[in-house]
DNA sequence: TCATACTAATTATCCTACTAATGCGCAATC
DNA sequence: GATTGCGCATTAGTAGGATAATTAGTATGA
């Protein structure tokens, strides 16, 4: 009962093509290859990676849907700038999201557009979910109220979230759930667990969930925000300490 | 100078894979392939399609990396929930604004994102905006209030939302620009262009211009919100005119 | 100076062969 | 009779070579 939210990617697999594009999309997105460089040639590429030239030109496609590349004959592979990305990429995002490679900025960025779009997905929601929409998310926050094995509460924790976004019944909001789930992770790694912060996020969880099942939108909305607005500061402290190291 | 927002996408281009992509994308995205159909083995898939089987392989990989399909051995190739899609996709986006595909639903999910993002994102821009951002702004502005001809208007249309997301100097954000030029792409085959309705929406353009050249947040917000709040009517209307139909 | 034709570099396509993963059915076992 | 384990057949994955198509850069000529 306890699967992940997170769906079998086929880049999770651990073929040769899913191989490449982790290796060649985790140095674009560390910068470690600008935009604007150019790849090798295929074969040379192909060799220096120990894989057949149909893997990587597999791997190249891959990370040219995800815009991150751009191939024409004769003037080579080249890497996008960062603008042509597809951020919401659910790759990409983790990619961004690793430890090694995240920048405050770009946490920063993930926060507020939470606090764009998640207080108005709450009020949607309390105006348009249905009886299944609200038993997911009531389930949800009753697993995040019954353990305290940190594990289960982040994918509780998830879950919740992405509940209320499919409640919206908007197809387009509901894919910021990558977002949510990549800043949860990135947040999980570096929050510190204090039993005071956990019992009031936990009320504010069930604020917003009780809105949205009794169809207070405004509440909803309210609720969601202060959420967010107390995260925002959280996160924020973090970012300095993390600076300063 | 009247060059497109929308850049040289690698699907735009005339090859053998890309044009697999788009005969595959649009059957997906217009449900002609359900989600959990199996696609035919490859090498008939390649034979049908009459292309290579590397190319088909291509094919099918971007189709992956954008979330519509997924394969494995001896299962087959599957097409995925539209709930995997990455909805932010240009292409996809592309693809589902198609006259012959698009449904009023979904043109109704594309304006409602737009009235969450988009004036939350003027105020961000009035704050944070250089220089820079706010020439590009008002030059996008200045084009759209010099002409009249359907075509330079769009375009100047779509530099300056984009623009203004752009300011907000958030690549998330910004990457919501593909949803503006899909809608604004889409809303322009429907629209009736009479001289009122011009006029007025280009005083909005300028009020939101305006606001953000001086700082000033909540008049950015307020002005944005009010130009899509008219346009969602506009649309609205629209859409029961073509269920009528 | 500009236009035009040529050349060479690079990706795009196709093909053939082989490898690896795995769903399914059959048989052995409890 | 149900369950488990095993092997086969099917399907995608990988590899590498040959050729085509595209085009940046260069040379040529008006």
């Amino acid at each position: 009962m306890s699967k992940r939210e997170a769906k079998p990617l086929n880049t999770r697999s651990r073929g040769q093509t899913a191989l490449v594009v982790k290796t060649l999309g985790r140095k674009i997105a560390s910068a470690e290859l600008r935009p604007g460089d150019t790849l090798p040639v295929e074969q040379d590429l192909a060799d220096s990676l120990q894989v057949g030239r149909n893997s990587l030109r597999e791997a190249i496609k891959i990370l040219s849907a995800k815009g991150m590349i751009s191939t024409a004959p004769r003037s080579g592979t080249k890497v996008r700038p960062p603008e042509d990305w597809n951020m919401l990429d659910p790759d990409l995002l983790s990619w961004h999201a690793d430890p090694k490679i995240a920048t405050p900025e770009f946490l920063l960025s993930l926060t507020e557009t939470r606090r764009i779009i998640e207080p108005e997905a709450s009020r949607l929601a309390a105006r348009r979910a249905t009886r299944e929409d609200v038993a997911r998310i009531l389930s949800a926050y009753e697993r995040m109220e019954q353990f305290e094995e940190t594990e289960v509460d982040l994918d509780a924790d998830i879950q919740f979230h992405t509940s209320i976004l499919t409640a919206t019944h908007n197809p387009i909001l509901a894919n910021f759930r990558h977002c949510i789930i990549t800043f949860l992770n990135a947040h999980f790694r570096y929050a510190d667990k204090d039993v005071m912060t956990t019992a009031s996020n936990l009320a504010m969880h069930r604020k917003i969930a009780w809105a949205i099942a009794a169809g207070k939108e405004q509440d909803a909305f309210d609720a969601t925000a202060e959420l967010l607005e107390v995260n925002r500061g959280k996160i924020e402290s973090e970012i300095e300490t993390l600076k300063d190291q």
